[in-house]
DNA sequence: CGATATCGTTCACAGCTCGAATGATTCAGG
DNA sequence: CCTGAATCATTCGAGCTGTGAACGATATCG
């Protein structure tokens, strides 16, 4: 099958080819522009304050120990991310009733449309990152990078 | 022709179907399990020295300066990263005899076989990654993680 | 020959994140 | 009801990474 009209597969050989490697690179790469997109609100915010905020606008309100569950980060980050949010009006922090131990944290309509000036940033950031690709290279890539978090264990 | 039979499509509204955001987090995991499976190597080797090894491997000698603007990373930082592939055996420092100023790294024998091992990781890891993609996915996903690459501008 | 630029190196520092200690609160068991 | 253990949020100190400003050595240009 592949054997003299393929010029164009095994070019690089080596690390570079690998997946772990592009991922890396471009994982950074992508975080990188999103931090610089968000610096242009100044607001302060980084990529992990827009974590907090996903998580708490996809599902219902959450303690700061779940947020730092569902983020695979220590429970003391979460307290200076929700402390900036809540700073900003994006986020609200009321202690649990039945449990005052827990601060449970709701997003703010403020919140929220902070939230949705975020996904357009990333959005927009997604279209020109894949500028360069056909709408079915595009769906491929977001099935195959829904597989690979399924793989990882990823939500 | 999306009407009422696609309840698999658009079931994640927000920022998680970004493609910013499942290369940020995928890429966190990849060099995350690329650091730990350096780390089994007892080596002190993080993913950069590796990046350096793969340029050194690439192409031809390179000065500390162009590693540094190749990698995106700072020269004082490739100092340190020359330093210690440099005990490991795994590159060589060599003034450049045209321009004292200029150390010329190239990779030995020793990190030729060093930067296999890595490779070889990296390739375990792939497959580990990409477990759940048919073969057809995977050309899918590294063709379209190329182009992604073509269009940020990087090699 | 002198001024300026470049390379590698060192060093102090900022940013990010974690883990241990602390205080408040809840829960389990006698 | 009381006491000890567990849990939550918070603070604080420490580690790790990476950068940018010096600095000395060397090269280049006038």
């Amino acid at each position: 099958m592949s054997d003299v009209n393929s010029p164009r597969t095994d070019q690089l050989p080596g690390l570079t080819a690998t997946l772990v490697f592009k991922l890396g690179t471009l994982g950074t790469v992508a975080t990188d522009r999103f931090t610089r997109a968000l610096d242009a609100f100044e607001l302060g915010l980084k990529p992990k304050h827009v974590a907090v905020m996903v998580v708490l606008g996809a599902g219902a309100a959450a303690s700061q120990q779940e947020l730092a569950a569902r983020m695979g980060v220590a429970p003391s980050l979460v307290v200076s991310l929700a402390d900036h949010l809540e700073q900003l009006g994006a986020v609200q922090r009321v202690r649990d009733p039945h449990d005052r131990r827990r601060q449970v944290l709701t997003l703010t309509s403020d919140g929220r449309r902070l939230l949705d000036r975020c996904e357009a940033a990333g959005r927009a950031l997604d279209d020109e990152l894949a500028a360069g690709l056909t709408v079915a290279q595009r769906a491929a890539l977001d099935e195959a990078l829904r597989l690979l978090a399924n793989q990882a264990g990823l939500p």
